[in-house]
DNA sequence: TTTCATGATTGGTATTACCAATAGAAGAAC
DNA sequence: GTTCTTCTATTGGTAATACCAATCATGAAA
């Protein structure tokens, strides 16, 4: 096996993955951020030092904002005392990815549903499984807002504090995941909602709300995720017969 | 309140939202997937092309497409027959997001871990409710491989292995929004775990995934769920102590 | 004290130029 | 004719420069 032996199976070779200058710069900022270094709150570097301490292009610089900036990890502000600031988490992203996949015709929108509803019923299981009857002082508070916005016909509320209202089951948990999770199908499902938000009449709505509180007060756990699942598939009806 | 009086708070206009070229770019091609005119496999025009079209710098169009491949939207090949192509869905966006979600203690790892195991408890629920045994030949097939991987001492198989193990699982509620979601949190466990992988003696994981069949196979759902958590306890043990 | 102008800072965009990888086409060697 | 090599056009990746636009602190002016 000399050096000029003829091969048609050579050497195979470390990929050496050649990454992108952005991907480095994405890179190197993720890493200060996992080491503590960059945290929710503190500013970047204006884009024009940062690219003459990493030795790239402004350019790059850029692109690598974006890509932060997409992942939620950063915002950025214009002007004087401005620039990208490192974020807090949402869920916003979560359900981006959830749309996406939906676009691209890998989830299909009943299926979401589907996972939506049995996500929720998970929950009840779990608050169950506590064995104890949770602080319900946050879904009163959310009850009584719902009524007042439903009083006032005031429609965009009444969105704002149903994501509220499936955000707080989820908090009774108190399992962070499980709340990033159903904020993001709640935002998800909601988009695809929009117009539709008005359609239910309000005394269903407030009735279904009550019941299902008072199942949960007094500890009628299955109770209360029969009122829940009910709910939903009135909600969910409709929706994936026009995508 | 003719035209020339002087309020202190003056009319109250839209907001007008001026939104930045580069996310009316990505804005654009959104819309054209949503609308079907750009499908999985189709091409983009050329980044110069587009910006010629779309009026804007190519400096813009590169950064929206920074955006769209971070999105899993598109993949971007150099060369000549090269460009943006329309991707395929992959649960890689996800694991991501919660990835990143974690990195800003917006998560706890802990909490990661449990849900998962309450996912995968879900999805055997699920399977039960059907009310009948499911097509195990995709399991059966992965625990050979699992055996095969085991005994070439090939870890990084034994990763992949394991990965398609619980995509199989999730495949039979036949359920396309739980299987992307399961995937998420088994590639973001498996990241998170990389070198521990070896740690678990081969007799164990085997034994755990034959009796996980054998039980589905009998239609003894409950064990199966039994058996299951108790591998994920093993698994996600001494995960969290460490971040 | 309040209001307004100003200027410095910083992100947003445009333009130009060149490098580097890729795949097909053309040509050379057999 | 077949196979291999080389060439070349295409296209993404990077750099550099210039200018616009928003923002906020500062200080002057009323």
């Amino acid at each position: 096996m000399t050096a000029t032996t003829r091969r048609t199976e050579p050497l195979v070779f470390e990929p050496v993955k050649q990454n992108r200058n952005f991907e480095v710069v994405v890179q190197v900022v993720r890493d200060k951020m996992m080491r503590g270094e960059l945290q929710p709150g503190d500013k970047l570097p204006p884009e024009r030092e940062l690219a003459k301490q990493l030795d790239v292009s402004r350019n790059v610089v850029r692109e690598a904002l974006r890509i932060l900036e997409n992942a939620g990890l950063v915002v950025t502000k214009k002007g004087a005392y401005g620039g990208a600031f490192v974020s807090e988490g949402s869920a916003t992203q979560m359900s981006q990815v959830l749309s996406d996949l939906i676009m691209l015709n890998a989830i299909k929108v009943s299926d979401l549903c589907e996972a939506r509803t049995l996500l929720l019923e998970m929950i009840i299981d779990q608050i169950k499984r506590r064995e104890s009857i949770p602080d319900l002082t946050a879904l009163d508070a959310n009850l009584a807002e719902t009524e007042e916005a439903v009083a006032a016909r005031d429609s965009a509320r009444r969105v704002a504090v149903a994501r509220d209202f499936y955000h707080q089951i989820a908090e009774l948990t108190g399992n962070t995941a499980l709340v990033y999770t159903t904020d993001a199908q709640t935002e998800l499902t909601q988009t695809f909602l929009q117009f539709r938000i008005g359609d239910m009449a309000p005394e269903v709505l407030l009735n279904s709300r009550r019941s299902f509180i008072e199942h949960l007060r007094a500890g009628r756990f299955d109770e209360a995720k029969e009122e829940l699942r009910a709910h939903l598939d009135r909600v969910h009806t409709g929706l994936w017969d026009r995508s």
